[in-house]
DNA sequence: TGAACGTTTCGATCATGATCGAAACGTTAC
DNA sequence: GTAACGTTTCGATCATGATCGAAACGTTCA
């Protein structure tokens, strides 16, 4: 009857599985990838890791496009992204008293994308130095970027529309699960990761969702950002 | 080694269970529940429940209080109900195309509490009338109560502190499962409902989380606030 | 048209965990 | 102390669905 549950209860069998798992983790950030590819991230055959990948796209949390011989699959919507970054939120923190404190990934944490912003360490680090400087409102729920922030990202060339014209929201925190603390993302979050990669500041490793700082993004986030990580 | 994958899915098979979803579901209006009427949420036998409900609290989703010889269950914390809530979002948007849209249980769609505010058609109606007279600023992701929509609300005797102090932000949007469109949430979504419940506009049923809307509440509603419900 | 490749479908096997009966536990009331 | 009640623990049973081998499918390229 309640049948609200049991719908629940169907998209979280959906992500209980742990190559499913692996499979929406890898995806997380935005780049579509080949069945092959997250059959190998998933350490499940091709056949398996098919019939995972079809039962995503059934339930609309894939969406696939073919691509010549072969398929590309992604996240069907920004709004999967964000519910599974904060069901991560809640498997790490939550258990905190049971377990030690969740080993991640070391790379993971210290830096990585968040479907289209920065996540980990920098992520964090840079959310709180913008905060510092007064170019950024931010708490757990709701984010302002100020004129100030405003005028500071248009010195990169980052050109963020204000009007509230656009789907997708300026600015808005996110709340990061292996810091617990939060991040930015929306509009300009995007626009400062993009920034990031375009100036090589950091890198995408080949697999994962993890990013490089490079030794120019070091320098940069110190100098410009006034964050030493 | 992605141990974060391995965490989503751990968390996620927790709630993949329709027993544990259903108790789940039942904790989202806030209210503790005894082990007992849980099994009886649940249909299992109270021992199954017992089984459940010792791995929720293990797991740090729900809290536990011993009241006398039996135990009042809770979520752990309004994150986990905030997490749940845009879970069923995405169950319920997800696979619209391939099921008819998910008949849901008339009377949550109707009004229904979500864990401290108010949902369903009441509760978008609600925020609607309040943005219509621009007493509030409300999108997907971010949300603002207007001078004139503290006046407002401060006229029914709400006095809501706009200082940052709170944990609790004041006024934020929440993407409503049923209606597929942001209700109010937040100190001014918990206030709202609070005061509803005081004036016996709605009455919290036996069970579930779905409210019964009195007459004095269709009035007032429709009086006070310009809602025809 | 035929061959090569990535991907999916089919079928059978196997493992994880949900379930309940029986009994023990802990708290309260008398 | 003893009885009554709600709840939990233990043990055995059972069902759902994840997995892979084999084979078919569809697309691209020669």
């Amino acid at each position: 009857m309640p049948t609200i549950a049991r719908e629940l209860a169907g998209l979280a069998a959906l992500i209980a599985d742990p190559g499913r798992a692996l499979i929406l983790s890898r995806l997380m950030d935005g780049r579509p990838q080949t069945a092959g590819e997250l059959a190998l991230v998933a350490g499940v055959t091709p056949q398996t890791a098919s019939w995972h990948l079809g039962r995503l796209v059934q339930h609309a949390l894939l969406k696939v496009e073919r691509r010549g011989p072969r398929r590309l699959y992604r996240l069907a919507t920004p709004l999967v992204a964000q519910i599974l970054e904060g069901m991560m939120t809640v498997a790490v923190t939550g258990p905190h008293a049971t377990r030690p404190p969740a080993r991640i990934d070391a790379a993971m944490r210290r830096a990585r994308t968040c479907y289209d912003h920065l996540a980990g360490e920098l992520g964090v680090a840079l959310a709180d130095a913008l905060r510092e400087r007064e170019y950024l409102v931010l708490d757990q729920e709701v984010g302002e970027l100020t004129e100030g922030g405003t005028a500071f990202l248009g010195s990169f060339g980052i050109d963020l529309d204000p009007s509230a014209r656009h789907r997708r929201v300026l600015c808005r925190p996110c709340l990061d699960w292996s810091e617990r603390r939060p991040h930015l993302a929306g509009r300009a979050g995007a626009a400062l990761a993009e920034l990031a990669f375009q100036r090589d500041w950091i890198r995408r490793r080949p697999q994962g969702r993890s990013v490089e700082i490079t030794d120019t993004g070091l320098d940069a986030f110190r100098t410009l950002f006034g964050v030493c990580i």
